[in-house]
RNA sequence: CGACACCAGAUUGU
DNA sequence: ACAATCTGGTGTCG
């Protein structure tokens, strides 16, 4: 299922049709739109405006709803570009694993959680335009996506010690944020892929000290990150981390910060939500950020 | 490291360097020399003469032997060519797959390929070359070379069935046997290249059957394709044809049968190599079966 | 066994 | 610069 989002056009939204979407933008003049994998990918785009996503705020954020639920939110605004046709492929998913004891587990997740929404037929309806925000009676509800990739070189040779790894960061186009590091200790992809979410997380605490209401997206391509601190995590803290063979969790120290992290975002009221995206998609945020870690590889 | 092949000079042979080389050619009328990536190619050359390699045969290989052993021996000797080229180590590979269980593989892979294979120096000379012909005390050992490609028109839109691939075979300048044709199944590259070397294997069987003491070169641009039929193949029919990755080894139709056919002509006593060349390295033998490959995209 | 990544090599094309 | 066809291997977990 491909997703369609309409940034500028005669009525803004996500659509998961291209004929739908077509509709919207043919003959638009200065229209804005893209096709993307996932929902979340295409509420992302929703919500990065033109500019990065830094200070401006003037969009607002969608919270989320399952299965049939509607939303959506057009806050589109300016500036050149335009274009963009369909392509790319195939689905991807997300979830949220519990991490918060709180959460009464059973079904937690409730987050938007789209992703296995595409059952079979129709599921849910094509496009919903815009509605408004409506929803949070509060002002301004920010959202970040943040975009981590890990990369190593060599990893062939990584049982020899003859890999460097490293990670990148990526906020938008231009932004300060954007980052690209070497791993330390072993050098591995995995590990490269946790230090782009722990540098994600990180900074999110520090922004988290002097601004509120924001939500964080930190997309990775990596399931086993996503995996590692949302979901395993919450067993191996229970069973002194040991893998289900009885060896050590590789990586734990990274693994433990993160969800560390994590908890002190959501006792501040701070959402935040791993997303698992397809890698080498032609994802634009997941492209850059897998560029800074590759540079990273060779700091 | 290069070879220099001199066909006509003071001294006719392999060289592995440009002032050996010079020194045999400056000053020679007529002369005829040229450089190479492998001894392989640079072999062929020498055998081809100035007409293609049919019947006139002479040339004799020089066995040299690997590692530490006993070394150099080289016996030459007879016809035209004489003489002999010092080289030392050999770039290039050819290694042999064991395919045939006489072979003690001991010596399987060498990873030299090129690339890496200016690495150190010494180590082995490359040899492989006739053995079983220097065996056999009869006179005339024949040598042909047998050149095959394989070529995709539109291959990028391959996964949508808009690709069509074909293959060709090329023995010399107006041979008969000279080849373009269609692939059959799925229309991809390394589908072309693998029908190269299969039909350059079913001629060598046919011939074989009225003539004996010859010793074919198949050369082939694939590495994978070298690598399916004398290397991997041997893992392959060991697993039951899986991947290393769990899938199904694809092409295996085509694979099957060209090892099928190489054991056959072993049986007979007949050599077969598949030699690993350069593509796009203006190799005649190569370009000419590149054309026929292109051209069999079309039929 | 399954999943997601990360690499390495070769080729074919636009 | 891009994409597609192919292989081998490691990183990690359930």
């Amino acid at each position: 299922m491909k997703y369609y989002a309409v940034r500028n056009g005669h009525k803004s939204g996500v659509y998961n049709n291209w004929s739908d979407c077509e509709s919207q933008v043919k003959g638009y003049s200065g229209n804005q739109y893209k096709s993307f994998n996932s929902r979340a990918e295409a509420n992302a785009y929703m919500n990065s405006g033109s500019n990065s996503n830094s200070s401006r705020s003037s969009y607002r954020s969608s919270s989320s709803s399952s299965g049939s639920g509607s939303r959506s939110r057009s806050s589109y605004s300016n500036s050149s570009s335009s274009s963009r046709a369909p392509y790319s492929n195939s689905p991807s998913r997300s979830s949220y694993g519990s991490l918060n004891a709180s959460s009464s587990s059973s079904y937690g997740s409730s987050r938007s959680s789209y992703g296995s929404s595409y059952s079979s037929s129709s599921s849910y309806s094509s496009s919903y335009s815009s509605s408004s925000s409506s929803s949070s009676s509060s002002s301004s509800s920010r959202t970040v996506n943040i975009y981590t990739d890990g990369a190593s070189k060599n990893n062939q040779g990584a049982k020899q010690g003859k890999s460097t790894a490293g990670f990148g960061v990526y906020y938008g186009p231009g932004d300060s944020r954007n980052y690209s590091g070497r791993v330390t200790g072993e050098q591995t992809n995995n590990r490269g892929e946790l230090y782009g979410i722990h540098k994600a997380l990180k900074n999110s605490v520090e922004e988290s000290k002097s601004s509120s209401n924001t939500k964080y997206f930190i997309h990775t391509d990596s399931q086993y990150s996503k995996d590692a601190i949302t979901k395993w995590g919450n067993s191996w803290e229970k069973n002194g981390w040991k893998t289900s063979t009885g060896s050590d969790v590789i990586n734990q120290d990274v693994i433990k910060e993160c969800r560390d992290m994590v908890r002190t975002l959501k006792s501040k009221n701070v959402d935040v939500e791993i997303v698992k995206v397809k890698g080498h998609s032609g994802n634009h945020g997941n492209d850059q950020a897998d560029k800074l870690a590759v540079e990273g590889c060779s700091k």
